[in-house]
DNA sequence: GTCTATACTTCGATAGAC
DNA sequence: GTCTATCGAAGTATAGAC
């Protein structure tokens, strides 16, 4: 598995500027624009320079992944330690920016095993804070909590989803539905601290997706 | 948009082979591997022979669509002929085979403009034809059938995808939370006449996925 | 109507120069 | 420690032979 190359330095800067645009370029075009020469490209870079700092493609990957998901996991525990976990969960799944790279691992899990597992860790990282914020709250509700996380991302993520692709029947009548049993739970959308992204991420749904 | 260049004949024995060549290969490594050379390798021919018959490789990737949503939605419509149709959904969008290709070509999409037009029109028509058959049952729910379709089809979608990923948690109990909803509407699983996938399709979300 | 010879582009990756 | 010259394989597509 070693490889006799050498590898340029974890905190050189090059290795950043490659990064950044390999994520943008997976954010405008998807994983399958994510190629040695396009990424330096973007980067203003040589395409050898890519294998410098990341020997193969998939290592691109994984630091791509690794970064992302350690951000990710910051600002879901940030949201998720609201007064009202259950409305912050589904802001946070109903955002189309951070769905968007999510979608692009999990397909690109699909054709790449060496990531494939990796992303499964991640995930249940995610599903796992997700559980726990939500535990004394799942109680009100007559759910489980981790019932109510897998229902709450299966019902945005086919409806971002969808969304992207052109199709919306069904998808309003949802929404509303879910709101109602927000509300319910946690009462109106107005949080303590105004966070103002409440109402934008759920409208966002209904509006062609922006990036993150 | 129109070329000069001749194409081979719709009925040619050839094209068929080559569309089911393409069919398995991306059943089993996913649509990055449909490439003219693998197609051509898989089904006994040369490369060139798919441009004959599929100009370009987005010609073969509708040409598969058209196929596969034709036999798919014909076995929806006989499904959802059931006096279970409920149930006749559920296993239907459980069954970890008809998704595996679904989800190749959503991730398709996602990647290739031409697709996710003739994609979306194929979806809406599926959904179509489950909120029909739904219409009478959804009543007895309290939902209404678009919501009802909705709703299942994100819950089936997020664990048959997790579970090709090797996710899990949260699972059983989501799955045990619909079963007991489906026997309060419908009786237990057991229909009319034997359609023996019945519990298989359930079961399967819960092992590896295997072929459709 | 069917298939082949061939061109051109882009890809990932390595060895070796600075 | 950083970058460049270069390779071999694979991809799509066309023009033209049978």
């Amino acid at each position: 598995m070693a490889s006799p190359r050498r590898i340029g330095a974890p905190d050189a800067k090059n290795r950043a500027v490659l990064l950044d645009a390999a994520e943008q370029l997976m954010l405008d075009e998807g994983y399958a624009a994510v190629t040695s020469r396009r990424v330096a490209a973007k980067a203003g870079l040589k395409p050898q320079l890519v294998h410098y700092y990341f020997r193969t493609m998939d290592d691109l990957f994984l630091a791509m992944l690794a970064r992302q998901s350690e951000a990710g996991l910051d600002r879901q525990a940030k949201a998720l330690a609201s007064d009202r976990p259950l409305r912050a969960l589904w802001e946070l799944v109903t955002d189309p920016g951070g769905n968007v790279m999510t979608m692009e691992f999990v397909a690109l899990a699909n054709h790449r095993k060496t990531i494939r597992a990796e992303i499964a860790r991640v995930a249940e990282q995610f599903r796992a804070g997700q559980i726990d914020a939500i535990t004394q709250v799942g109680e009100r509700y007559g759910l489980p909590p981790d019932v109510l996380v897998v229902l709450m991302t299966g019902i945005s993520q086919v409806i971002v989803h969808e969304r992207a692709l052109g199709v919306s029947t069904g998808h309003e009548p949802t929404l509303a539905l879910v709101e109602e049993h927000l509300r319910r739970l946690e009462g109106p959308a107005e949080p303590t601290e105004p966070t103002e992204p409440a109402v934008a991420a759920v409208a966002a749904v209904a509006e062609p997706g922006a990036g993150s």
